[in-house]
DNA sequence: AAATATTGTCCGACTATTCCGCACAGTGCG
DNA sequence: CGCACTGTGCGGAATAGTCGGACAATATTT
């Protein structure tokens, strides 16, 4: 394992919204090196244009990473499709819809669309969520409807490592706390197709989530977060409403060939 | 300047759309290292996240790298607001609208915006640009008129340093192949505002670009991929609409704050 | 189907790389 | 005006990464 590379990933891991730029003092304390070695982190980003300098001798986020992100787009089609799916069930819904994957049993979110489509009202602030700006790290994936959902597509010896490893700590009072109402629950959630998260996560904060097949495989999940009042008044119709876009994603995205005509 | 750093990075950039997937051996003989330091670097990038093994030992890109570009989006707000204003201009043109940057005297390519809106159908194919998928990586400045309006936000003796390093490499006869004539089409461009690009790049390709400044500094430029015949008929009316849309992008970037009533 | 020529993967020793301590320079603050 | 705090650059020392080889697994050929 190169541990430089490691050290580089997680500096870039720290430009967070909250904390958009970095000095070398700083970043010395914060990684527990000495002050030139973080010098040499940010110095070496910088000439690779993942970082840029501000005024002062800070660092802040490059446009760099655009030219390998783009990258990932290319590579990964389907997200795409995703995102104007997204947009379309944002809207008629009015609900604020996601789209995450697994990765290393950390939820990991991809795309985002939101009723109004605007970035400049925040929508996460409307219900209550305590990280607007990134993305759910750090919410355990058995706490929340999306992460239920990509657990489900797991074997579950391979579910047991994962909680082995983090533990099951809820986050509220509705959490699942025990390994086997969660083993019920992936049952549950993979007989049915969908999985709901009633206020475990946050209080106020429910969501439907439904998981995305691709290739025979639960590749993905797309959830929409819903208040909980509306959530309790509208489940069923949420529910059809989030099932019926993924059904029709996931059937764009399983025909390989649609530029054929009859 | 860290070593492994540049050579991840470098190792990252390889992965485009023409070349998707990457083994040991291929990627060794491609940087000129041995098989199994190439195979570390692969392995390392993988266990960060931001390559995904496929069956038979290739490595893809893998979505690890948007945790990251999020936080890049999130640094740059400016952006999310370019994008939507270029896909309100591709729309009601119906052309092809770019936004880039310059970047260590390369162009690097941010946003695009296509009027069906679409990725399924290739818009670039349409105007017979060479490379699809990727970024207009490896088109000298003077040749666009992206990077022209790029170029004249620069003081002069920072232009001659950068084409003295590159060369003047003309692509078509329209090109500009000497640094008198550049320099007097880049005064030119600072007093009008806007550039044309007359078949300089590709054939039977033009494209109109402006200015896009951001707290007094000329940070990134727009531009409109135009078909050359459709370039001849409509240019004073193109041209006037992405002024009119730059105008307006313009305005909203530079209030910081359009929440506050009268 | 067998054999071969690829490939991906892993291990251990060397050496060049990066880490680290220190000293310098620039800036904001008391 | 001086201080304390930043970011920045240099050289020595040790760790990290490179390198060559051997093994295993897959794909290709005969």
């Amino acid at each position: 394992m190169l541990n430089t590379l490691a050290r580089a990933f997680q500096v870039l891991s720290l430009f967070t919204p909250g904390q958009p730029l970095w000095g070398a003092s700083r970043l010395a304390v914060r990684l527990g090196v000495p002050k030139s070695c973080a010098h040499d982190l940010l110095r070496s980003l910088w000439r690779l244009g993942l970082l840029e300098r501000r005024s002062g001798g800070q660092y802040g986020l490059g446009l760099g990473l655009f030219t390998l992100s783009h990258g990932v787009r290319a590579a990964h089609p389907w997200l795409e499709v995703s995102r104007r799916e997204m947009a379309l069930l944002a809207v008629q819904t009015g609900e604020v819809v996601h789209l995450s994957v697994l990765q290393g049993g950390e939820l990991l979110h991809l795309e985002d669309a939101h009723p109004a489509g605007g970035p400049t009202e925040n929508p996460a602030e409307d219900l209550g969520l305590p990280s607007p700006g990134l993305d759910s790290m750090g919410i355990p994936p058995q706490c929340s409807a999306m992460g239920k959902v990509l657990l489900s597509g797991l074997p579950w010896p391979e579910v047991q490592r994962l909680i082995g490893a983090q533990g099951l700590s809820g986050l509220t009072v509705n959490s699942i706390n025990t390994a086997d109402e969660l083993q019920t629950e992936l049952e549950r959630i993979r007989d049915q197709g969908y999985a709901y998260d009633v206020e475990e996560a946050f209080p106020g904060v429910c969501c439907i989530a439904a998981p995305l097949w691709m290739d025979g495989q639960l590749r993905a999940a797309i959830s929409m977060s819903v208040p909980a009042e509306r959530f309790y008044a509208h489940k069923q119709e949420r529910r059809a409403q989030l099932l019926e876009a993924v059904g029709r994603l996931e059937a764009g995205l399983n025909v390989p060939a649609p530029q054929g005509d009859a």
